[in-house]
DNA sequence: TAGTCTCTTTGATCTGTAGCAAACGCAGAG
DNA sequence: CTCTGCGTTTGCTACAGATCAAAGAGACTA
C-alpha cells in the first residue's frame, strides 16, 4: 500500500512528499474519531483545538449569519483536510462541521500544526494546495451567485455534488448521502420551495429523480447545458 | 528601516521571517514594473510567468463569465502579493488584473517561486497567510451574496473599500481611486442602475457623497448599521 | 467654446423568486 | 398497523430588483 493512502483513501497530497518513517510519525500523533449522522464535529466560534482528515463518510460545513440564516460553505469528502483554522491564522473555527453520514476522521491536536509545517515541507505544501482548491471553488461560487439565476446555480450545485459524492448506477449518478432540498437551497442562496419547484420540473423533463433526501442525476449532460446557460431551463 | 517594509509599504508578512541578507537576495531577483490607470498587468487565461507584490497604486482583479459578464474578484492594495497562480497549482492566471490608478509592483519570474518556498520558510508562510485572508474574504462575500439583499451588500462593499483604500478627510472617508457605479455593481452582483439609485438615496440621507467615479463615506457608522441589517435601509 | 464621450440619473415596466399558507406523504416509533 | 413528524409539494400573492429607454451632466478634445 502506498503510504500516501490509508484504507484506500487518497489523503489530498498532505503526505505526498513524506518518507515512510515520517508518515508513521505523523500517524502516531493522530487519533481516530467516529461520528454518526447529525453529530457535530466542531462548532463555529469554538476554540480550534484540533484539525482533521476525513477517512470516510461525509460532512457539511456551514456558517450562520448574524440573523440566523444558514449557508453551506462546502461538503467535506474522504481524504479532505479540514478544521485547519491555523492555516487561516485563526484560533476559532469559522464554521460548523456536521456529519451527514457515518464518518471517521484522523484527528491531531492543533498544537502539532506548526511542528508539522516546520518538519514536513510536503505538509505545508499539501495544506497550501488544499487552500488553493478551496479558494478557486469559493470564487466559482461567488461568480455563480453574482451572475447566474437560481436554476443554473442549482444545476451547478447538483453537478458538483455528483462529482464529489456521486455513485454511478445504471440509471444515473446517485448522490451518496442524504441531501434535502433545504440543503441544496443553502448551497445556492435560495429557498427550499424554489429548489423543490426546480427539481420537480427537472424530474418531469427526465433530468433527475428526486425523493425524500434522495437525488439521482439521470441526465448530467443536459444539466450541464442548463448550468452553462446553453439551454433555457425548464422552470 | 525595517526590511519587511519597502518605501514604507508593509509587504504582507512575506518577508517577515527573513534575514537581511535573504531579503536582499529576494529583492535582487525582482524587477519593478509600473502601470498607468487602465493598463492590464496580466490577463485571465494567460500563462502565469510572473508573480507580484504591489508597491503603490491600486489594481482591480476581475473574472469574466462564459457569457461575458464581468465580476470583480477583489482589489489589490499596496503590500499585497498577487498573481500567485503557482500557489493555486495553476499554470495560467485565473483572472485579469488592471491598474485603476498609477501603480508599481515588484515582479518575479514564476520560476523562482519554488525556490523561494523551499529556501525561505517565511515566504511559504506568508503566501499561506495571504491565501487564508482571501479565502475568508471569499466566504464572507459568498455569504453576503447568498443571504443579503442588494442594499446591504452595497453597504458592505463600500465599507470594505473604505477600510482598504479609504483616505480620512474632514467630512468623511474618501475612496482613494476612481470607482464607478459599474464597478460597485460588479462587486456586489447587481446592476449599475440599482447602485445609482441606492447611492442617491444614501446621498439624500447624508450617508455618502457620490460623484462621477468618486465616493465619500460621510456616515460609515450608519452604513454599517444598514449593512448589518440593524436598520432598514433607505431605498 | 462647442462637441463628443462616457458615466450617471431617473422613469416606466416586467418578472423571477421570495414569502405565506396549507396540504401531502414517506419513514420511523410505538 | 396506526400515529406522528419532518421533508416535500404546490398554489397564490407580493415585491425587489432587472430590464428597457432616454435624458442629463461632468470631463476631456479640438
Amino acid at each position: 500500500m502506498n503510504r500516501s493512502e490509508l484504507g484506500g483513501v487518497r489523503l489530498q497530497g498532505v503526505f505526498e512528499n513524506l518518507s515512510d518513517q515520517q508518515v508513521d510519525a505523523v500517524l502516531a500523533a493522530a487519533i481516530v474519531r467516529r461520528h454518526e449522522p447529525g453529530e457535530v464535529v466542531f462548532e463555529q466560534g469554538e476554540e480550534a483545538s484540533w484539525f482533521f482528515i476525513l477517512l470516510f463518510g461525509r460532512l457539511r460545513v456551514t456558517q450562520v449569519t448574524a440573523e440566523g440564516q444558514q449557508v453551506i460553505v462546502r461538503m467535506v469528502n474522504p481524504g479532505d483536510l479540514f478544521g485547519i483554522a491555523k492555516a487561516l491564522n485563526r484560533t476559532d473555527y469559522p464554521g460548523t462541521a456536521t456529519a451527514v453520514s457515518a464518518s471517521a476522521a484522523l484527528v491531531w491536536p492543533m498544537s502539532v500544526w506548526s511542528d508539522f509545517v516546520a518538519q514536513y515541507p510536503g505538509f505545508a505544501q499539501g495544506a497550501m494546495e488544499t487552500m488553493g482548491i478551496r479558494l478557486q471553488e469559493a470564487h466559482t461560487r461567488m461568480r455563480e451567485l453574482a451572475t447566474e439565476e437560481v436554476e443554473r446555480r442549482v444545476a451547478h450545485a447538483v453537478l458538483r455534488l455528483g462529482n464529489q459524492a456521486g455513485k454511478k448506477e445504471k440509471d444515473g449518478i446517485r448522490i451518496d448521502f442524504p441531501i434535502s432540498k433545504q440543503d441544496i437551497a443553502e448551497m445556492t442562496g435560495t429557498t427550499l420551495h424554489t429548489v423543490s419547484r426546480i427539481l420537480t420540473a427537472w424530474e418531469n423533463g427526465g433530468l433527475v429523480v428526486s425523493g425524500r433526501q434522495k437525488l439521482l442525476l439521470t441526465d448530467p449532460h443536459r444539466l450541464l447545458l442548463i448550468g452553462d446557460g446553453v439551454v433555457p431551463g425548464l422552470l
